[in-house]
DNA sequence: ATTAAATGATTCAATATTAAACTATCATTG
DNA sequence: CAATGATAGTTTAATATTGAATCATTTAAT
């Protein structure tokens, strides 16, 4: 978004605080391409992954919710995470609505290995900011980031 | 990005930052969708007419820039906008490997009309945080998003 | 109970996205 | 000047992404 935009100071606030968040992101995210691509997985694969392995097995609703992105989008990287027999979907049976996606053990070693490497890329790239400058941007983010549609 | 890792509290401010990051950018691109979808834009094309609009015809590199994405993606998306006759490229003749993108009078008033909107959906969603508290963040989140590859 | 509404998942078409290979053009320099 | 290297843009193959339509299943309502 221009910064040459000529609004009231309001907007332009509004505008700057918006571009300055989506480079964040994309600044964070451009360090953890390379050691994602090493290990063969887009970044929604790693974000699948990694929702199971830290909250434990999900319906696929759910991990939409986790990795903000579209229902369909969840089915097509589901579909290529077990093609690399790294998850599989086991259908509920209670409920058959749902299928709940699992890591096999070979998808747990892979984000096991993998996962450390990407904290230590973002703690590397967090580094630019004190821990208070981070303690101090937490609430007010999260402020903003609630109230998703 | 799970809240449940347990890590040293570096790791998990580093993790927690980022998360609500991508909420924050997702929670602000979301309020934007509907509006582009009704005008028949992606949030890309916006992008690249936006930029036009504020900065003034550049070449496609610049414009990878602008919007944070790759050469072979702008080519595709300044194709599409051509296509819809809102942009057109025009070869430099000083140096023939650039082309420089412009805005056609129809594109020209396509994004004339557009961006008022799309500034009052930002603004509005960005209300959730007082103007001091846009202030506090606006710093902090400029040195974090600088450095980039 | 039968229909109607809701919900999770899938499919489809259109567009986006990237990395890598490639083309064209320009700059350097030996 | 010719070879080398650098740079802008394009193409290609693979995956992602969305919204809308559809299917399957369950729940709610009359």
């Amino acid at each position: 978004m221009g910064t040459k935009y000529k609004g009231s100071p309001k907007e332009v606030n509004a505008l700057n605080i918006f571009i300055k968040l989506s480079r964040c992101v994309e600044s964070v995210m451009s360090g953890l391409s390379p050691t994602l691509s090493r290990a063969g997985l887009t970044v929604s694969q790693f974000g699948i992954m990694e929702s199971i392995y830290h909250l434990g097995p999900m319906c696929q609703k759910e991990l939409a919710c986790k990795i903000l992105k579209s229902g369909g989008n969840i089915t097509l990287v589901v579909d290529n995470l077990a093609k690399q027999g790294y998850v599989k979907r086991i259908r509920n049976e209670q409920d058959r609505r749902y299928s709940t996606v699992h890591l096999t053990a070979t998808g747990r070693r892979k984000i096991s290995a993998l996962f450390p490497k990407i904290v230590k890329k973002i703690v590397e790239r967090m580094g630019a900011l004190t821990q208070e400058e981070q303690k101090a941007i937490g609430p007010i983010l999260k402020k903003l980031g609630e109230g998703h549609k």
